[in-house]
DNA sequence: GTGCAAACGATCGTATACAATTTAGCCATC
DNA sequence: GATGGCTAAATTGTATACGATCGTTTGCAC
């Protein structure tokens, strides 16, 4: 129930500072979508609503800018990322580019043990789906982008596993701001395909499957530069 | 002269705070081996050396271990990162996984005029590899990563450009730690190579060329646990 | 009533100050 | 002589204070 976005890791790295419960707890916000792209997180705002000092706010916006999540502009404040179209793109660029290389990487090392594992998160993933409810939209959201980021972990490359977490919290941003579709997941049984062919260790098939289906997220989203909304931001940013 | 680790960019950010500067010299000065894995920063110290207080020094340090160039402990200060061996095989690992995308990227976009500028980057690298003296060595390893850098940022993904930016300035780290020959720099002919298979469009050959110069690069170190100096660190990290 | 200008307010950028933790040096003791 | 604990210095963690910049609004002239 409390564990934050970097769940997937066996090993807490507690880090140096209470910033990184900060950092940690507005990400969250971001990628399960209760702060909107665009919002205005003052420094202040930030600092009073977890009761530390604008230092500690201030540090950890900045370190959410190093991810991508937040903006920050020169004496104008820090913002929730507003990722352009280009931007979208180049994230889900990214996701085809590596995630299939992940995938052979964690097929080659995973341990029946770690399968059992996968298939727990797609049943709970499941159950998500068919519950109701904003709260249980929103930790399906997560449960969808733990799937890949549980792969990055399987794969024992602690960088990619960094990485694919940025991508996957920008990506949460980027179909909060583009998605169509009601679904707000990808499509489920899609990660479903995937394990099943990573477990008869068909691996040509099984990225085949993982490059399908980010391309299945990309389709449903509208790139599309913003009209009435963009009015404002189409200047700022 | 005076361009930076980013001078790839032909866009110069402007980023919103002056601790950026302090960030980007250190940075330079760990990428050409300026300052030794696991030197001390104190952020007392590096405030006195750039002429500003801890606040922003700590920042810049902050902004370093996000890119993994330095490790800060919890009350015990922030040091220049000593990748482990493990660590450097993942660095490697994730290199592999990326630069062949990267550069069926960069291939598929590439104009005349860029590979113009590779070339004339092959041949101030060149150049450099002829000198002696320790300033053209510093100059050849920044030239050297700056080849994989140029071409991820001709892919014109920014995603991945900058994450290929925290990989080389992590490998220049490595190599300082591990690598065993003399040759600061990775094969100077490889890069050339690579660039005539993409000129005559031949991306398979260009994405073997390249694999194999990463793993030329690699098989250069020696990534055995340090000894003497291990029984410290055995027990630190 | 409209347009420009100057002052106000709010927010960020940076520096300084204080509290907490670690490290080291030292003395006492075994 | 080695070991254990204690005190003091140094360094980091956090908060507060001051200066700078930007956005807004008010007031005056036209």
């Amino acid at each position: 129930m409390k564990p934050t976005a970097t769940a997937v890791h066996t090993t807490e790295d507690s880090t140096d500072t209470g910033a990184q419960q900060i950092r940690d707890a507005i990400r969250d916000a971001i990628v399960e979508r209760r702060l909107s792209p665009g919002t205005k997180l003052s420094e202040s705002d930030v600092g009073n609503l977890f009761n530390v000092s604008r230092t500690l706010a201030r540090a950890a916006l900045q370190a959410l800018s190093y991810e991508g999540l937040v903006s920050v502009e020169k004496n104008r404040g820090a913002f929730v990322a507003y990722p352009s179209p280009d931007e979208a793109r180049q994230i889900f660029a990214a996701r085809r580019l590596v995630e299939p290389g992940i995938l052979r990487e964690a097929a080659a090392r995973i341990t029946p043990s770690q399968i059992q594992h996968l298939k727990q998160l797609l049943i709970a993933e499941g159950r998500l789906m068919s519950e109701r409810g904003q709260m249980a939209r929103r930790a399906e959201i997560k449960a969808s982008g733990d799937f890949h980021l549980t792969l990055a972990a399987i794969s024992g490359n602690a960088i990619m596993q960094r990485f694919m977490d940025e991508l996957v919290a920008r990506s949460s941003l980027v179909i909060a701001l583009y998605g169509q579709s009601t679904i707000s997941s990808c499509g489920h049984s899609e990660h479903g395909d995937i394990v099943a062919a990573i477990e008869r260790n068909d691996l040509d098939e099984a990225c085949r499957l993982m490059l399908h289906h980010i391309a299945h997220i990309e389709a449903d989203l509208d790139l599309r530069e913003r009209k009435s909304v963009g009015l404002k931001e189409a200047f700022e940013g």
